[in-house]
DNA sequence: CGTATAGTTGGATTGTTGTCAAACAATAAA
DNA sequence: TTTATTGTTTGACAACAATCCAACTATACG
């Protein structure tokens, strides 16, 4: 189990942030992770519309600006959002994201309470 | 007194928000609009470091992302923070930004104790 | 070993963006 | 009307970014 360069939570920038972030097709992978918790890459890049490559430069970019973290199992490579870490540097600012990507999956049930802010980080899956 | 033409709120993308505060000196535009509640464009882009018609290109780019409102009085242009639509449209997502962003802008005078959220509104807006 | 799977890299292309400089437009003031 | 002030527009340009395709690496499985 290998975790690829990533930079250190006091390294993240917030313009890097939004840039990442400001790209359809990489908040839209960033809304998955946000439900799925952990996915691989095949799995999120799955029906996005882009090839594969085009794909893999979006998970770089995401890496590199610190919202995501992967880590590589035999060849398989899993991404998850790094929601502790962007939260401890910009607070409320990935939640904020979240719930104005995901409008249909949050408003509609789950108690939310000001504890569990966007969908909980659902660990493992499937 | 004329308005600018700008985006109806219902018509503010959340990537076109984010693209335009990915730029360190639209940021620091958005900061200083966020402290002084409106301004003219010379005094926001007082001591920028880019060229008078960056600064323009740049005040383009907010406003017709629906971040900044624009009047034009006289010669001269007033620009302010769209907060109220912005956070309507994006609840949370403004405030995080500029929490994030203030205490690297003024890091002088104002108390920015971590309880107060964001300066106050002092522009004439509702 | 050979083959399939998972994902990255390099090249090429096409489009976007940030920047400056100079010319321009609109308004206010003299 | 002439001049100064405010800001925009246009053109040029270099840097960057999104995309595809093809080739590549690395691991797993027979």
């Amino acid at each position: 189990m290998r975790l690829l360069p990533h930079p250190a939570t006091e390294d993240i920038e917030l313009t890097e942030v939004l840039r990442a972030l400001s790209d359809p097709v990489r908040l839209e992978i960033v809304a998955r992770l946000s439900v799925a918790g952990e996915m691989t890459c095949t799995v999120a890049g799955d029906d996005l519309g882009v090839h594969k490559s085009t794909a893999s430069h979006h998970y770089r970019t995401l890496r590199e600006a610190g919202v995501v973290l992967t880590k590589q199992v035999g060849r398989l490579k899993y991404m998850s959002l790094r929601r502790d870490d962007l939260d401890a540097r910009f607070p409320g600012l990935l939640d904020s994201i979240l719930r104005a990507t995901l409008p249909a999956v949050l408003t509609s049930a789950e108690g939310t309470d000001a504890a569990a802010p966007v969908p909980a980080r659902s660990g493992a899956d499937a």
